[in-house]
DNA sequence: ATGAAAGCGCTAACAT
DNA sequence: ATGTTAGCGCTTTCAT
């Protein structure tokens, strides 16, 4: 029962026309008669005729599909930014191929030429944790394939970006702890080799600076996962009873580092105050409810999604790159209070 | 210094030679002579050569891509199987295009009629909530497309099925609940003409039966986001004197219900046991960490994709379906300990 | 107002 | 061992 779909040409032998007659009738050309074009348009529609994407595109180089290369869809952020982008693309008649990275540079290399040997119109990147080499960037620029990073934008190539503010997120995620009372503070930062990493902890230390508290380094613990806080849980407990707050890379490890210190005696955020980065849904579950700073995902998605249809539909000059920042917001919730007492 | 990509015939006017013997040269043809093939191989090779997956896929039509249907990617549940998918997707050749309905019919439509027209060679698909028509699955048959379903699955239509057991995984939350001293349970539930609303909530009320519980009405309350419990916190917080237990249809209302109870003077699980559906990372996330079922999401994706690839490779014959069933397996933590403090 | 022909990039039957 | 041709489905110049 695997019927071929209708063609054009099939369309055309039925009713003893021609195949360009019948191309022309179905998008309403001014030469055809309107008997003919009344007599094609129904049939087609009573056959469901579809064209073939395919040699539509093959014909005109043109896919009208664009593709989107995360490390991870499961994260909050990076749902919302896709979000944002397809909302921005489906109205403007754009498809949107998604793929997952994993955090594999590999799979980012592999996933990258399947899009471009697919021929879509243009690529939106985030950067996987363990991409070192940047040659399948170039490539794209080679292939002529407009791309737009955002997130974790490669500094290497030069091409739109579109951001959040790391460091004044940070900056402002940090003097709200301050102005809690936290006196000592830490951090659990991202490797420095990723731009968000290098750029929250210098937006921490800009905000310790800024109000001349100490910048300790052993403060500054290298966890950026919910796994990776429970391996360094024994510096974590160590370091407790000097401090009164922590800034944490992101809301899982912010929420998980909570959850160390609570199973050790710690109350928060009576004894330590907490606050996180991202604002995902967990931190409406977190106990206490997690301060945090807003990422704007969606903002971002179609912010990048129109700068990449800029390229794409040659309204902007080719080597002339823009880069947009997001400045994120304080979401304010109780993890932050330090002193009070939560039930 | 938009550069259109070499072809084929590129490279033959370049070297004085045919298209076709460019064409077998790359793919080792037994006719041609090592001489031809090496200079033709090191010359793509040098100039980056890249087929045009378009005319492939229209000569062959076979694009090796298939496309994936969901309501929503981010939850924990279905990029788990998106995972399970693309891990045999990748290992068998075949790319997986995403689309994300987020629960909207009218998108479910849109999505797959761009699938079908760009001639992807299958459709894996877990149905939207609000999806009550069921014409555009069936034009996937008359088309041609195979189909299989997960989780969300159409009844009325005959095709491959995989789904986690949702009426036992209910049944095995329910007695765990009763066998921790629960009498008086109450129920959050997915609207009735969701498969999972049906069998999970027949789960529940079969275990009560199985342990000659009342069942009662008034106990059952129709909610399934975290939103909609906020919208009936009154109606729970009204029974919550009456009862000892709570099955929610899933983690993300279990937790909703024991941050409302907990808002009312409550405490979980010493008064009131919870036990949800589906552990995400919430469920660890969760105060106290919440005791559900796991869903087994991964091995369900590639159990679809299996499936899937028996159909479009013929192996299977044509209207021959199986369904699939995964049950799921309690993970027990501390919402559900009856009568016990926690810190 | 309609049709014939060529071509998008590729391959495979059919020459030579 | 290599080249010529035709065709996947579609559109569009160029006839008529």
């Amino acid at each position: 029962m695997k019927s071929q779909p209708i063609t054009i040409k099939d369309i055309a032998r039925i009713l003893g026309i021609s195949p360009s007659t019948v191309s022309r009738a179905l998008k309403d050309h001014p030469d055809i008669s309107p008997k003919t074009k009344q007599l094609v348009q129904t049939f087609a529609e009573k056959v469901n005729y579809r064209p073939n994407a395919l040699a539509l595109s093959l014909r005109s180089s043109k896919t009208n599909t664009i593709g989107i290369v995360i490390p991870e869809i499961v994260h909050h952020f990076f749902s919302s930014v896709i979000s944002g982008i397809e909302d921005v693309a489906y109205g403007r008649g754009y498809n949107a191929i998604i793929c997952q990275t994993n955090e594999n540079y590999q799979r980012e290399v592999i996933d990258l030429q399947a899009l471009v040997d697919n021929r879509v119109d243009g690529i939106l990147v985030s950067m996987s944790k363990n991409t070192h080499e940047f040659t399948h960037f170039e490539n794209l620029r080679e292939n002529g394939v407009p791309v737009v990073f955002f997130d974790r934008i490669c500094e290497q190539i030069s091409s739109d970006r579109v951001i959040a503010d790391d460091f004044e997120g940070a900056r402002i995620a940090t003097k709200h702890l301050i102005g809690k009372g936290c006196k000592k503070i830490m951090h659990l930062a991202a490797p420095q080799h990723l731009l968000i990493g290098k750029n929250r902890k210098e937006g921490f230390t800009s905000a310790l600076k800024e109000h001349k508290l100490v910048s300790d380094d052993r403060y500054i613990i290298k966890c950026d996962t919910r796994e990776a806080v429970f391996a360094k849980a024994d510096d974590i407990i160590r370091l407790a009873p000097e401090i009164d707050g922590i800034f944490a890379v992101n809301d899982s490890t912010a929420i998980a580092a909570m959850q160390v210190l609570q199973r050790n005696g710690y109350s928060i955020p009576k004894d330590i105050a907490v606050a996180g980065f991202g604002d995902g849904p967990n931190a409406n579950i977190a106990y206490p409810p997690l301060t945090t700073v807003e990422q704007k995902g969606y903002d971002i998605g179609q912010a990048a999604m129109r700068l990449l249809i800029g390229h794409i539909e040659g309204t902007v000059e080719d080597e002339e790159f823009e880069t947009k920042i997001f400045t994120p917001e304080l979401v304010e919730r109780t993890s932050s209070q330090l002193g009070h007492n939560v039930r």
